[in-house]
DNA sequence: TATGGGGCTTCCCATGGTGGGAAGGTCAAG
DNA sequence: CTTGACCTTCCCACCATGGGAAGCCCCATA
């Protein structure tokens, strides 16, 4: 199997396959005396399973600890587990700074009036710090 | 005002600073006769005003949007208004998103014993795809 | 057998933001 | 005048991913 069918079958792009192998991800693929890489259908298996990791948001790095313990068959589940739920608070901890964003800016929004006037809670926030009513010009400086 | 000075003040680094006025985010500071970067306090509320955007994960392109809001005195609060739900429906997808990520393991987590033996559906998902018993050292290959 | 098109190879560049660090100039205090 | 802190520019790195160029390879069809 050509890079490209390798590509097609897991859903990973080419150009990914061979970024991953030179980062050491994935180990080289065999190669044709052309030089074409080759893969096989546990090759395939092995991309699906990083696709699969990096759409459940692991990093590259954590991905590569998966695919560790998913070949080393004497793994515990309680490792994998573990490893899991830590990626989950992870995952918990970005969503709440999110959701804190998202509240602010509904609170700031729910505050403007959202019509022809100028006036602006949300950039007043942003602006916070004393924003000087209308003196100057000399934040074009 | 020097830009270390005016990086304290705002609490973006001298380094971010400049990287800003290098990409047209904030306007070229003047310069003393050695080469200096000089601000005041104008230019400091402008710093934090980017911060302050950031850290409610507007993009350089949102936050430069929002700065020309800002400076446009004559602009429609509901401008800005539409702008922040827009960045809020975006906020919104990402936590679906993220959302979905832990929702999945947290259920796969449950599925998973979680003891010593290898047997371990997170990984049995990851590899979905018929993950062959253990049958060849291809993937090897 | 020649040719064309599509696939493969490597290599470089870009993104978005941020930090690190080197090499050299400047400024203020002692 | 020296010293140390600060400034300047410039390059490199990260994390993933995509774009594209230059050149080789393979296959099918004429």
């Amino acid at each position: 199997m050509n890079i490209g069918e390798a590509a097609r079958a897991s859903g990973v792009s080419a150009k990914m396959v061979r970024y991953y192998e030179s980062i050491g991800l994935i180990r080289p693929a065999a190669r044709t005396e052309a030089g074409y890489r080759v893969y096989g259908p546990d090759d395939v298996n092995t991309l699906r399973f990083v696709k699969r990791a990096r759409s459940l948001g692991f990093s590259m790095e954590e991905t590569a600890e998966l695919l560790n313990l998913w070949r080393d068959k004497t793994r515990a589940s309680a490792d994998v587990k573990a490893f899991a739920l830590k990626h989950v608070t992870d995952l918990e901890r970005r969503i709440a700074e999110l959701q804190g964003m998202a509240a602010t800016l509904r609170h700031l929004a729910q505050c403007c009036a959202g019509d022809q006037r100028p006036d602006c809670p949300i950039l007043d926030d942003l602006a916070q710090a004393n924003q000087t009513p209308s003196p100057s010009p000399s934040s074009r400086a």
